[in-house]
DNA sequence: AGCAGCCTGTCA
DNA sequence: TGACAGGCTGCT
């Protein structure tokens, strides 16, 4: 289930291997997970140089340019006399990517797949788009910045300061567990992290904000950031379905403290780790190190 | 705020 | 066989 940490790594992968490369392949097998159209996106990329990879919350937008066009500065340059950039609005072109559940980009030749709904290639380096479930999506955008395609997310989690966090956090009376889920609030965190979060900060999932002290507050906010950052560093988790670009595993489940460890010893206290269902997710946390007051 | 729907594989 | 996993959208 890839959360902020593992679209991060899909993120540098990308960067890595792709950046630079000309888009020279790609063939849809799936189209429903593509949006608005097979033949959108083909014109998006096909043909063209995939110039940046930005990272928003789980969400990716590669940015194509005019193959060349990275040698001439500024955005009217390679332009023809009298041609207005309506008139080219594909000079650069944006894609938005969203792995959902199961989605996976992975740096190998396709073999025989029912799984694989894209296939890519980048001057020889051939790419695949897995996803068992299908929930993901690739969409063609106009603009990938705010307000207008991710106008309902909000800032990265990583990069919100607290100020910011705690103004939009601090009179919610949701259960602290939806709250870090709300991707209106902030962007990045899972049902995963969540909990993870929740139980560095020691603070029960059910807890409200506009209930908590300001240093819980805090701890709620410096541990989500803590775990993110940790699970970048170990290349993410890998519950079920996660794969990186390599199609290898994240390293950071041996770390998870509470998620999928339903009555096993806390690593604190020894006390079962619970389970109990909040806003629909399975939320899993310590009731002794977490006490809810 | 809460829930169905989208999907399919896995496990009890 | 059916419950469950959970990201997000869209509906109530």
């Amino acid at each position: 289930m890839p959360e902020l940490p593992e679209v991060e790594s899909v993120a540098r992968a990308l960067r890595l291997n792709l950046q630079g490369r000309v888009c020279t392949g790609l063939r849809v097998r799936f189209p429903g997970v593509v949006e608005p159209s097979a033949a959108a996106l083909r014109r998006a990329m096909l043909g063209r140089t995939l110039r940046e990879v930005h990272r928003h919350g789980k969400y990716l937008v590669l940015t194509f340019a005019d193959p060349g066009s990275a040698d001439v500065a500024g955005p009217a340059a390679g332009r023809a006399v009298g041609q207005s950039v309506a008139d080219r609005p594909d000079h650069l072109t944006h894609v938005m990517l969203h792995l959902r559940m199961t989605g996976q980009v992975v740096l190998e030749a396709p073999s025989p797949d029912p799984h694989v709904h894209l296939e890519l290639d980048f001057e020889g380096l051939p790419v695949c788009y897995r996803d068992v479930r299908k929930f993901g999506r690739w969409t063609v955008v106009d603009h990938p910045c705010r307000p207008t395609c991710l106008a309902h997310v909000g800032p990265d989690m990583l990069d919100i300061r607290f100020r910011a966090w705690h103004d939009a956090v601090v009179t919610r009376r949701a259960p602290c567990k939806a709250v870090l889920l709300d991707q209106g609030v902030a962007a990045g965190l899972g049902n995963i992290y969540a909990d993870e979060a929740l139980f560095r900060a020691r603070v029960h999932p059910l807890a409200r904000p506009c209930d908590l002290s300001p240093d819980e507050l805090r701890r709620v906010y410096d541990s989500a950031r803590a775990v993110l950052r940790l699970a970048i560093a170990h290349g993410g988790t890998t519950f079920l379905n996660f794969a990186n670009f390599h199609g290898r595993p994240g390293g950071f489940r041996r770390k998870l403290r509470v998620y999928g460890r339903t009555g096993e010893p806390c690593r604190v206290c020894r006390s079962p780790i619970e389970r109990i269902v909040v806003g629909g997710r399975s939320t899993h946390f310590c009731p002794r190190c977490q006490v809810h007051r």
